[in-house]
DNA sequence: GGTCCTCTTTGACCCAGATCAAGCGCGCGA
DNA sequence: TCGCGCGCTTGATCTGGGTCAAAGAGGACC
């Protein structure tokens, strides 16, 4: 909590990282200005609990730096991750007094949040946000059925080849580096996070990643730090056309 | 064609049955009569295709009667559904051109139908309809989420469980049958599109449910025609909470 | 009333991935 | 510097659901 305090430290949204991709990224500047005066960061450890399913969520934000995790878990303790909230997503939804999901910080992380109750306001007042919380939700929804096809029909080896692309992707976009020839990423994920997402237990996916790296489709540095020789590969291998490749 | 055209009878905003629920359930009298100027509707046959995935879609619309999937297709011919949609569904992205999945009636099908220019003109100008749609989007997105859940960590008879008692729920609050005592239900889907809704074979399909149907979970008459003596035995199979029951 | 044809059921067998079980290796705290 | 723990790898075995194959059950059409 202490922490949390500590993260207040003043930021300008003039020159936040996400400031172009996040729900705010269409307000013009006297909107901003609105939004300035009743966020607040909040900051969490890796490993800590954003919030547990079920509980009352009071306040929605957007991931600045770090990565979150949505799950869902069963009584006898089946789980399986349903989002993977990077920098720009969104946190929350409008109109819900509790989280339908338990949402953990996977690396240490920050976040930019508005109180539920002012941001509901400033929804409707402002067509701005609630066009672009639109567009963002449209997006998601389509991913979360990208990942239905994964998660219902893809082999281990094609799912694990999957996210690692997805991987690649958006941490390719995120830090605009260019997409020519090698890609180079960390995985932020243990290996037991990605079986949850992928729906594997963590001896398949260490098994399989074990096979992609023997295979050649990728290099390991350590356990996290990976490089994608051919990217092509990589796509081919995730059982995806080789074309739905590398834009916005 | 022909069949479309003649489907263009008269039908009045005030006495649709899905009025309440659909993208325009928000809407005044007066917004209402805008939409009503540039409504048309389209019918389809059980089991045509309404747009394939990656055409042009120039127009969005609600299900009015019938029942449509959203599916998506590897090339090796691997399919999973995404999408299963009922009654006051949303088809269709406000901006963006292309479709990004097939769309198919799975039962004779009515929809009600706006090209997409005016309706995001439309959007623009009545954010009732804008709050709508993210509303419904953001249900859908819950929707997706739990599925994932049951693609990536149910059995196969949990899987069955789940479908049977989605569309129980669904048929329910549709229909405004009491909830009490047994459900009675027609499977609007083939063996084939269940097994693709649940990422299974359609034989493993056939073999739940004939072991459900061993077990006293559900009684069968005909392929289709599904009794459910006791829901919460139902929900029980589905591995879901006995709680998060029957409202709304 | 017979004959397709599509949807479905059921059986026999097989395999990808789960489960159970050792170990490895790197970072951290004492 | 050591040891301890957590994340990871690898092996051996088991099994749920896939695959292949055959046959029943309605319709719809002639």
């Amino acid at each position: 909590m202490l922490k949390e305090e500590q993260a207040q430290i003043s930021h300008e949204c003039d020159d936040c990282p996400i400031r172009h991709r996040a729900v705010c990224a269409r307000c013009e500047a006297d909107e901003l200005d609105l939004l300035e005066a009743i966020k607040y960061y909040r900051s969490f450890e890796a490993g800590q609990t954003v919030i547990w399913s079920g509980d009352k969520m009071d306040f929605v934000g957007s991931v600045v730096t770090g990565i979150a995790t949505l799950t869902q878990t069963m009584e006898d303790g089946r789980t399986q991750m349903v989002g993977l909230l990077l920098p720009s997503d969104f946190v929350g939804r409008p109109g819900r007094d509790g989280s339908a999901y338990d949402v953990v910080a996977t690396t240490d992380l920050v976040m930019c949040c508005f109180r539920k109750k002012p941001f509901e306001q400033m929804m409707e007042r402002t067509p701005h946000i609630a066009q672009r919380l639109l567009e963002m939700t449209l997006d998601e929804l389509d991913a979360a059925r990208e990942w239905m096809l994964v998660l219902g029909r893809k082999t281990a080896r094609e799912k694990i080849a999957s996210l690692l692309s997805i991987i690649a992707r958006r941490d390719a976009t995120l830090n605009l580096r260019p997409t020519e020839g090698a890609l180079v990423f960390d995985l932020p994920l243990t290996r037991e996070a990605m079986a949850d997402y992928l729906g594997l237990t963590l001896e398949t996916v260490s098994r399989q990643i074990s096979a992609l790296k023997r295979d050649g489709v990728i290099h390991l540095e350590g356990k996290r730090h990976v490089t994608v020789p051919d990217f092509t590969r990589l796509m081919e291998e995730a059982g995806d056309d080789a074309d739905g490749g590398m834009f916005a």
